[in-house]
DNA sequence: CATGAATGAGACTTCATTCAT
DNA sequence: TATGAATGAAGTCTCATTCAT
């Protein structure tokens, strides 16, 4: 029997996973190309034959994961439960996601989706992509009667995407606590927010 | 009585407004110290008379803007009104805030509060103390039985803040609709999401 | 009275000057922007100050230059001589332009007229306007039946400035002896050449 | 009965043949080394298994060529006819090399004769050993009296020259119309611009 | 107060060349 | 022979800041 082969080695992908850290621990902008080659323990230069500038580098990192998300949103919209059920398993990915990856995620939020002048105005459309596909749930459910239409979708998603990403950023930044019991109160607690608020008089969840 | 007096230039102002204007049009990081001075229609080395360095233009027009805010949050806090109406009179104050000067919201928003990596972090500080002043109106709210407590004031604070300046960075990038009527009906709107939530089975406002 | 004052000093015109020398000793591609600085005793911004980019100077020091010399000869052509003297005349400027200031003439030749995949791409409708003026003194000396007309005005005007062009080329890389009489000689040399040609047919000028 | 073979694929050619191609198109300094290899369809590395550098391949280009020029002219001058039949030999040979390969020559010209500060440099001595032999062929004449000796052999090799390559110039560049006729007709306007001129006074060819 | 010329550190990107397979 | 990933030196340009007037 073959003698177990050593797993062959992406620098493509050594080089993502070394730039999550170091634009995680520097920022986009204060960390430079070489700090991502020596982070990967490659040569300069390789970082250009993989990627056409230290921008492709953000731009991929980003894509790759918001595909993920987009689609994650897109599959539970497709499965067959109540709304408040949906944004729950949306609240729940995004938050797995940072659990998974806060690195990933803190670049994502603080260089991107929260970078409205840099890559946020570059990626709007893919961004845009999830609120619409929020508002979409929203926009069935108050069809159907589950949720009454006081408010727009469009408005409802864009509180629920805030609320969330304001959390995820009280995290990042350590502004808020964190644990595993906080994670998933979190889950419920954005649902809880946005489907029930904080007023007494509405029923608890 | 007195000659007319020529209405006293203030230079310092000048540069300050027309700074708005630059950061809100390019960017901080895009436009260059030279753009300002051109804006302002001053010489180059004015701007550097008033102010220590570029970042201190920012620092100066978030710190005016935003010891307003926090101001008009204390004073809010001070009134007998309701929990809800005081979480109201934020949102009011933020929204006109908004429509009074849409450009220096939009530099605040954009290059401090959320820009977490450069700006956010130095003024870290002071931007929390907006949500530790929100999250004691909902602190003494739950201790007086007006909200339950299911979730943490700190954490209602975030999503309440995170909601708002979300649907502020919707109106700045027209993902969302404008108009007069809009914006007063987002001041309940945020409320009403905070409040009372989505669901039908809670009351409307 | 006043005391003699300083010369105004000109870093612009310290920085162009600075540039030939740098240009005609290790070549444009060859030289770095800091070469430049360096020689021009001044600080490596300032020339970037003054002009747009490496390339900008270069383009300066043709312009400059070339204008001047398309202005002779149109100058020359006004003057109410014979079709062989305006030659003479041009032909004489030229050599004189590069006694005068050989650096110069050696990167307007070699980094511009000569280089035709870089600079003199960019320059071509200006070197043309060199070319077509020549082309119609030898038109107008046809008409006039001053010369024959076995050949076409461009075609001659392209012998005769090539000719020029190639002496010059044989000096700056000293495949060519130069001394004063030489420069005075090569002048006739090269009108000759083209008036009148080598054959012992032709009768000496 | 033999097997049909394959021909051969030289792939040193190939990579010649193409880096022709791409010097003529993207001029040398601009292109890249992978464009020839691209170009050729070969692996980036046989460029370098076959070429020491991107330098050896212009080099090589040239001298082939170069050779080939200094055998004609060395041959023509063995041959017992005029000084301007000879002259007219060498011109016709060299507007027939660029009739038959105009990208060839026009790599030659303008990256080696006529970039005096790079390539033409480093092949001085070759390109020098054209220009004498054309001036033996004058000094020769001139001793025979076939040429008047008002001009050195030198500076007459030197103008003719420079003519015939300007006038390749105008043809590479498109300053000057291209016809079989055009051709044909250049050599004799070359040998006639240098053997009689303009001059009307001079007898016709 | 006001001007704008002068400074110079810093970072991205390019690309010829090498080398392991 | 053939491949193309890997290397890393080198240079242009930007622009915040300083300073002499």
């Amino acid at each position: 029997m073959a003698a177990p082969r050593q797993a062959p080695v992406d620098k493509r992908r050594i080089i993502l996973d070394a730039a999550v850290r170091v634009f995680a621990r520097e920022g986009f902008h204060a960390c430079r190309v070489s700090d991502i080659a020596n982070e990967a323990g490659v040569a300069y230069g390789l970082v250009y034959h993989y990627f056409k500038s230290k921008d492709q580098v953000l731009d991929t990192l980003f894509l790759e994961r918001w595909d993920v998300l987009l689609d994650a949103i897109r599959e539970t919209d497709r499965q067959d439960i109540s709304p408040r059920e949906k944004l729950y398993a949306i609240a729940s990915f995004i938050v797995d996601s940072y659990r998974h990856d806060p690195e990933l995620m803190k670049v994502i939020i603080v260089e991107v989706t929260r970078a409205a002048n840099s890559f946020g105005q570059t990626h709007l459309p893919k961004i845009r992509e999830a609120y619409e596909l929020i508002a979409n749930i929203v926009a069935k459910a108050q069809e159907e009667g589950a949720f009454k239409d006081t408010i727009t979708p469009e408005f409802a998603a864009m509180a629920f995407y805030g609320a969330i990403e304001q959390v995820l950023t009280g995290w990042i930044f350590e502004l808020l606590p964190q644990s595993d019991e906080e994670y998933e109160q979190a889950k419920g607690f954005v649902v809880e927010t946005i489907c029930a608020g904080l007023d007494r008089a509405a029923p608890a969840v």
